[in-house]
DNA sequence: CACTCTGGTTATAGCCTCTAACAAACACAA
DNA sequence: TTGTGTTTGTTAGAGGCTATAACCAGAGTG
């Protein structure tokens, strides 16, 4: 509807650029991002070497490219989640949507979330997806949380450092709190599982991330411990 | 005491291998470890190329011998400051040596828990040094678990599946489960704040960071939301 | 002293990224 | 239809990397 190309070379362009991102993809699921090669890239679509220059500047520019279609895939799931016909998904819902997305494609994940690369900045456009991003996730802490306990020292550092939550100025330093935190730990367990960290050990990592979505939501009443 | 190396000759190759080491690391800071390249480091050196293969077979292995040093390294933190004479350092402590450790050296942390490298398997003495580690941790978190509460579902599960924590045989469940808490929550605010992700939302990954610890030793009572 | 083992050297193969120079094909207007 | 400029492909080549091979000098050792 929007960016439907209009002459049929811009076309064919667009279709090359796919097809290589498309590829790029396969080489990374075998050998990671760092093994990334336009050159095999190129010869495995029958042209020669140089060929790919003509639609990537240069190999970050395609990494780059990745990323920002990581980071929009992952936006839109979360997107979709939130808008979807069923009703609200909370964070137990978003959480499940991430896992799901994060196991699907656990290079993905990492391209966006794993080692930086030093003196890679983001452009500007990408960090723009990351907001977005996080505005679901607000809107729907702040529908969790409830009304203000209160604030434990955290909080109230958030309520002065909020820049970031600038999507919704109304939320309470409490809902943002809830957003790092479900962010954070959730990231804590998959990055650990998608490394390989709990292989070996035994555990079910399925488990353990429910459990930690449970206590995000509901922490332990004084019961434990 | 226990390594002197015997022969001159052995005692020069050790230096070598150290300076060779040094080098890498230098690189890693700068460009990241994908970057790290056996050429430039003899060049710096002033030896020409092929002559490191005669200290390391290949860079996987020089890479190998990093990431074991680093393990080493966190090890050696956590064992220092467990029987420090200072009296038990306690999660806290332990949380606290964590992310001095990290600070120090970014890249040296993500040799350890960035992206997995596809396809390669860390050597059985590295996986040793990091049950060690975890058995220091395990440690201080049966001394800090209080006596079981009524189980949750993932302690229940932990019940059944405690192989990874075989050097503590006796520790409950609870005590497993804190465990795992705290390797995967501070390792989420971590890896986030050292991969850059906090950067420009403004606020302060230290003071998230006491708040994860916080709630790691004692989860909020039934007052917040 | 001779002999071996070690640590260095150059040469080379085979990858890679990326630039330059050139050729063919296409789009389009006169 | 013919001419012209743009786009997309080609090969050649510079310069980097890993890694192997072949060779040579010096250090230890019988």
């Amino acid at each position: 509807m929007t960016g439907t190309t209009r002459t049929p070379r811009e076309r064919y362009r667009q279709q090359v650029r796919e097809e290589v991102k498309e590829k790029a993809w396969q080489q990374i699921a075998g050998s990671g991002a760092s093994a990334l090669s336009l050159n095999a890239i190129a010869k495995q679509m029958g042209m020669s070497g140089p060929a790919l220059y003509r639609y990537f500047a240069n190999r970050d520019e395609l990494i780059t490219e990745l990323i920002r279609d990581a980071y929009r895939s992952l936006a839109d799931a979360f997107i979709a989640a939130d808008s979807g016909g069923a009703g609200r998904p909370g964070l137990a819902g978003l959480a499940r949507v991430l896992r799901g997305w994060a196991l699907e494609d656990p290079h993905r994940y990492f391209l966006i979330y794993g080692t930086p690369v030093p003196g890679y900045h983001a452009p500007q456009d990408i960090t723009a997806i990351s907001t977005e991003l996080m505005a679901v996730l607000l809107e729907t802490c702040t529908a969790a949380a409830g009304p203000a306990a209160e604030p434990d020292p955290f909080d109230r550092h958030l309520a002065d450092h909020r820049e970031w939550a600038a999507s919704h100025p109304d939320a309470p330093p409490s809902a943002l709190h809830l957003a790092l935190t479900f962010w954070s730990r959730l990231h804590g367990v998959l990055s650990l599982e998608l490394a390989g960290h709990f292989t070996g050990m035994g555990l079910d990592p399925a488990l353990f991330y429910e459990a930690e979505v449970d206590r995000i939501m509901t922490p332990d009443p004084l019961t434990a411990r």
